[in-house]
DNA sequence: TTCAGCAGGATTGTTAACAATTATGTCAAC
DNA sequence: GTTGACATAATTGTTAACAATCCTGCTGAA
C-alpha cells in the first residue's frame, strides 16, 4: 500500500514550496501542538521560514482561515485559532456524526495490505508512547484517523476529518488537562481488529466510543486558557 | 426565528462587497445552475460584476477552489468545477454519512418556531414548483437542507453541507437527466412532520431515503456532458 | 508614580505596474 | 480550403512600492 500520507515532505526539487505544502505543514504543527492556540503567525516570519514571497503566505493563511485553523484579524494579522467552548462542542459533535461512518466504510473496504499498514502504524504509536515522545505520539494518533479515512476511500470526508482532527488538537490544548494525549492507543488496536474481521457495525461502535473517550478528557466549562488576547476579548468599535 | 447563520453581515462601513458575499453569491449561482460546470470565471468580468478590485476576486476564487466548487488551472484561470464520477460518488456518500445525523439532531432540537419557519419555506417550494419557476425551486430545495443544518445547531456541519449541496447541483447538472430537480418536496414535507413529532430516528431514516432518491436520478456512467475542456482532458506536460 | 498623549517603527492591506503564459487572428505555403 | 507559423492581444501570475493601521516606547503633566 502506498497511502500517500498527509506529509509527503519535500517533493520540491528545484520547485518552490506550494501553498498546499505550507498549509499541510502548519496543520501538522498545530496537531503536534508546537503552535499553541493564539500564536501570532506573522507574514514576514513565515516568509523566511518557508522561503516564499508574501503572496504565497497570505494565500496559505487564507486557506487555513477557511478551515478555521487560524483566525484572521483585520489589520492585526493571523493567529492560531482559539476555538470557543461552543465551537469545541460542534467539532466533537461533527466527529461523532462523521467518523463512525468512516470507520464503517473502512471496515467494508479495507484490504489486507491496508490493515497491515495500519498495524505497523499502531506499532509506531506504541513506541512513541513508550519512549515518552509526546509530539510523535500526538501526530501519529492523529494520522491514524486520517489513514482510516483514506482507507474508507472518500476524499471529501478525508478533507473534513483532517480539519476536525487539527481543530481537536487546538481544543485539547485549550480545554484539556495538561499532559493528556489525544487518543488512547487501545481503541485504535480494537479498531484494527474490527477492520480485520470486516465488521462495520463494530468498527462504528468502537469509533463512537473512542470519540466519547476523547471528549471526556476535556472540560469545556469556561477556561480562557493562556495568552488571552484582550483586544479580541473586548472588541473594537470598527470590528 | 433568527437563525444566526454563519454570515452575520457585520462590518464594512464603506459597504464594500466582502469576499464572503462574493463566495456566497457564486455558491448560489452554482446551486441555481445559472453557472454550469466548466464555465470560465474570468477575473476582469467578476471585478466588474461585483465592483471590486482584482485581489478580492482572486481571494474569493481561492476560497471557492478550496471548497472544490471552482477549479483553478494554472495560467488559464478559474472554471466552475466539473466533478468526476468518482467525486460525485464521494459527495453522495458523504451526504449519506452526514445528513441523516443532521436530521436527527434537528429533530431533537427544533423549536416550534423553527418548525413553523420550515413549513413556510416548504410552502414557497411548492409555489415555485407549481409556477414552474425552476431556479427558485432548486434554490429553495437546497436552502431547506441548509436550514435543517442551522436548526441542528452546528456551524461546522452547516458549512460542510453548504459545500455538498452546491457540488450536488454541479453533479446533477452533469449527470442528471435534463429537467430533473434536486429534491422531491414530498420528502421535505415528511421530514417536517418527523421534526414536529420530535422523532429523531424517523427524521434520520427519511433523510437517508431522500438522499437515495436524489442519487437515483443521476447516471454516473461516463457522460462528459457539455463544454468539455480538451486541454484538461488530455493534459499538458507542465501540469 | 501614573496615565494620557504623541511620535516612530513595524506590520498588514491595497494598488499598480510588470512579467509570463495563453488565446486569437492573420498570412503565407501547400 | 486547410494547415502551420508567427505576431498580437488578452489574461493570469508575481513583485514591489505605497497607504493604512496597529503596536511600542517615550515624554510630560497631574
Amino acid at each position: 500500500m502506498t497511502l500517500p500520507g498527509p506529509n509527503m515532505e519535500q517533493l520540491s526539487t528545484a520547485e518552490e514550496v506550494a501553498e498546499e505544502q505550507i498549509v499541510d505543514r502548519i496543520f501538522e504543527a498545530v496537531i503536534e501542538q508546537r503552535l499553541p492556540p493564539g500564536t501570532k503567525l506573522s507574514e514576514s516570519a513565515l516568509c523566511e521560514v518557508f522561503g516564499v514571497g508574501r503572496m504565497r503566505i497570505r494565500r496559505s493563511l487564507l486557506l487555513l482561515a477557511s478551515r478555521e485553523v487560524v483566525e484572521l484579524q483585520s489589520n492585526r494579522g493571523a493567529f492560531v485559532a482559539r476555538p470557543t467552548a461552543e465551537q469545541a462542542r460542534e467539532v466533537f459533535e461533527a466527529r461523532q456524526a462523521i467518523e463512525p461512518n468512516v470507520a464503517r466504510m473502512a471496515a467494508k473496504r479495507a484490504t489486507a495490505e491496508e490493515i497491515a499498514t495500519l498495524a505497523r502504524h499502531l506499532e509506531l504509536e506504541f513506541q512513541a508512547h513508550g519512549s515518552g515522545n509526546r509530539r510523535d505520539a500526538i501526530r501519529l494518533s492523529g494520522q491514524f484517523h486520517t489513514m482510516l479515512a483514506q482507507i474508507a476511500g472518500n476524499g471529501v470526508m478525508l478533507r473534513m476529518i483532517k480539519e476536525l482532527i487539527t481543530r481537536t488538537s487546538l481544543i485539547i490544548g485549550i480545554y484539556g488537562a495538561p499532559g493528556v494525549t489525544n487518543c488512547r492507543d487501545d481503541d485504535h488496536a480494537e479498531l484494527i481488529d474490527a477492520l480485520r474481521q470486516h465488521d462495520p457495525a463494530r468498527a462504528s461502535d468502537i469509533m463512537a466510543e473512542h470519540l466519547r473517550h476523547i471528549e471526556e478528557r476535556v472540560d469545556l466549562t469556561v477556561k480562557p486558557g493562556s495568552g488571552v488576547d484582550l483586544v479580541s476579548v473586548f472588541g473594537r468599535r470598527d470590528m
